[in-house]
DNA sequence: CTGTTAGCGCTTTCAT
DNA sequence: ATGAAAGCGCTAACAG
């Protein structure tokens, strides 16, 4: 087998099965510009499938209403028919379109779900949620990300309603409740983070005071006074309740509050980090740190590393989410565990229910404390 | 105030603009039952929106075909007629029926997704592209996941086919070529992480021989000549090129290859994890590790945490990906980067170019190493 | 410039 | 049990 230096010297090689390496030599002209053919789009009748109901009536001998009963179930055909008309389904390879059925039916079996960002483990563990508790309804996911902008939240809510979705899930976002509400009137909705109630609008939303009291006590009873909390998003109300949470359970304990130990992070692990060098240079001690979320506490997490403080030895941390990648960090994260994907999973079942009016059941998600490896006693 | 004990003694407390925190008491018993009240689904032409295309045309007093021009530009229309149109959608506040438009033209607007799994932050990263790439298209994406399964990967292709999507984008996944070129011959299809080629199929990959390669020379610059790899998941042409470029760089390098010092993984963190451990147990010394992935690193490297190695002063380890977070790992992780935000951004314009006959470019992602501080030259 | 007409592919009365 | 006919809401010739 040829060499690699080989390769670099113009020598030709080949791998057994793969890509020639010769590529290597020349990586930064190794361009292929393919240009679109002019490919004419095909509506080929004898093409693969593409047949329409009628014509599969017309291979069969039927009416095409006898081909939609069978295709539906919706009445009685006799065998002999059923027979023919499915023979002539499998041989023009023949599937309903669905638009035509959406247009027909006046639902279009999709639903729109309005996400924040398209690349947050968090909201990502939600829409695997949705997504199982969609599967086998015949309903599928229509996904759009609204960027943490009201604005283009509500804008993408419209265009999901153009789309004649059937209903809405909208995942947590900035979009104000009362707005969700009025877009309830028009097709039924279900917002996770989100307090809104109506006739058509159902709201999930973890008890983040709760979950910021709790992480904060857990703090407290390993025997941390000095207890320093980066915030979350700016306006957002789940990261309000975690700081409401955070001062109660100072409160409680007697430990006054010091804004000094706050700071507005984002949610992100940049402003985790930020926020983290920010603490450390106001000079105002403290033992352990709440950070608003994961992605937060990773930044934060860094930030300690980089000078040279130690985790959980010199500083605890405790994050908020327990996202997927909080099992794998060093050490693996302390954190509030929110039931992401249970969330999404009750969402799919609330919209769908709110659609085929049927009953269902909405309990509040709890969070729970995990202890892992970055929160220690004080000694 | 009230204080939180005070709460949980039953003494009723309220906090100014938020959920009573009462709720921490009776955590176990917090259950909101919901049952769907039997809302009726209004079709109500006086209620907001709803309206239809003819309805608009009724109060401007003009054809159908009037308003259709004015809403599509298709001709010049009067501009009193234009005005009254406009007031007509303005105060039935109209939006047109995508479903409609869809059925009527032949085309959906709306491209088909189909990612192996929805919670893989890899993945993400393309969505994000992809949504980008897709964006003031007018086209919207319908994303559905085949979960690494190749029969449901299929499935999920016949889904967004009875959808009348206009085009496909595979990310990656374990269908075989050949079935995504059959595929293409009744939708446009791109794929990334494939090597199909069609009239209507285009592939984007990156050069994962050369990534393993470089990857694996990275280690061996440092000085390290007991490299072992955690490959990725078996049976994926990406995994398996990487391992082929890592065996290459030994080869050249004279250094002879071991295959007690390469582990099968899948890609995923607790593979890694697995793995790494699996590697330490087998006594064969190595001063390095290349994991095939990121995720597989992290494992990886809480593997080598748990046992007091550290890295990268024991063991330097190299990923594959750099996803967001590899930014973010303490240490940071040194790793091959893919562009995957770009080449989500790359196949949407692709596929947007296969649909509308246009010419396109399509250049092969060039993976780049970036040296960060998980790996460090041998003493 | 604008209205009329004829469907897109399917479902659903209404007869038979 | 089955076919004919009438649309769902919109667009696109085709005449004026």
């Amino acid at each position: 087998m040829g060499s690699f230096l080989g390769a670099l010297l113009g020598v030709k090689t080949a791998l057994p099965g793969h890509a020639t390496l010769e590529s290597c030599a020349f990586k930064a002209k190794n361009v292929m510009k393919t240009t679109a053919k002019p490919t004419q789009r095909k509506r080929d009748p004898s093409g693969p499938s593409r047949a329409t109901l009628v014509e599969v009536a017309e291979a069969a001998g039927v009416s095409a209403s006898t081909v939609s009963r069978i295709l539906n179930g919706t009445a009685r055909v006799s065998s002999d028919k059923r027979k023919a008309v499915e023979k002539a389904i499998a041989d023009l390879n023949f599937t309903p379109n669905v638009l035509a059925q959406s247009l027909k039916r006046g639902q279009s079996m999709t639903i729109g779900v309005v996400t924040p960002a398209l690349d947050s483990p968090f909201f990502n563990e939600t829409l695997k949620g949705i997504e199982a508790g969609l599967a086998g309804s015949g309903y599928a996911a229509l996904i759009v990300s609204g960027h943490w902008n009201p604005e283009e939240e509500a804008e993408r809510v419209a265009l999901l309603m153009a789309r004649k979705v059937d209903g809405i899930i909208m995942v947590s976002g900035n979009i104000p409740d009362d707005q969700i509400v009025r877009f309830s009137e028009q097709v039924p909705i279900v917002a996770t983070g989100h307090g809104c109630e109506a006739d058509n609008a159902r709201a999930i939303r973890v008890d983040n005071v709760w979950g910021g009291y709790r992480a904060t006590r857990h703090l407290i009873e390993l025997g941390h006074r000095q207890i320093a909390h980066i915030a979350g998003m700016p306006n957002l109300q789940d990261a309000n309740d975690r700081l409401v949470g955070y001062k109660h359970a100072l409160e409680d304990a007697r430990i006054p509050f010091d804004e000094a130990l706050v700071v507005q992070g984002d949610f992100r692990e940049s402003g985790g980090m930020l926020c983290a060098n920010q603490l450390l240079d106001r000079g105002v001690p403290f033992s352990a740190v709440f950070a608003a979320n994961d992605q937060t506490a990773y930044g934060a997490r860094l930030a300690f590393y980089r000078r040279g403080i130690r985790v959980p030895e010199d500083i605890s941390l405790i994050g908020f989410d327990d996202l997927p990648g909080s099992l794998y960090t060093t050490p693996p994260l302390t954190t509030m565990r929110q039931p992401v994907y249970e969330i999404g999973h009750m969402a799919a079942g609330a919209v769908l229910g709110l659609i085929t009016n049927k009953p269902f059941k909405l309990e509040q998600p709890q969070v729970e404390l995990m202890i892992r490896e970055t929160t220690r006693r004080l000694r």
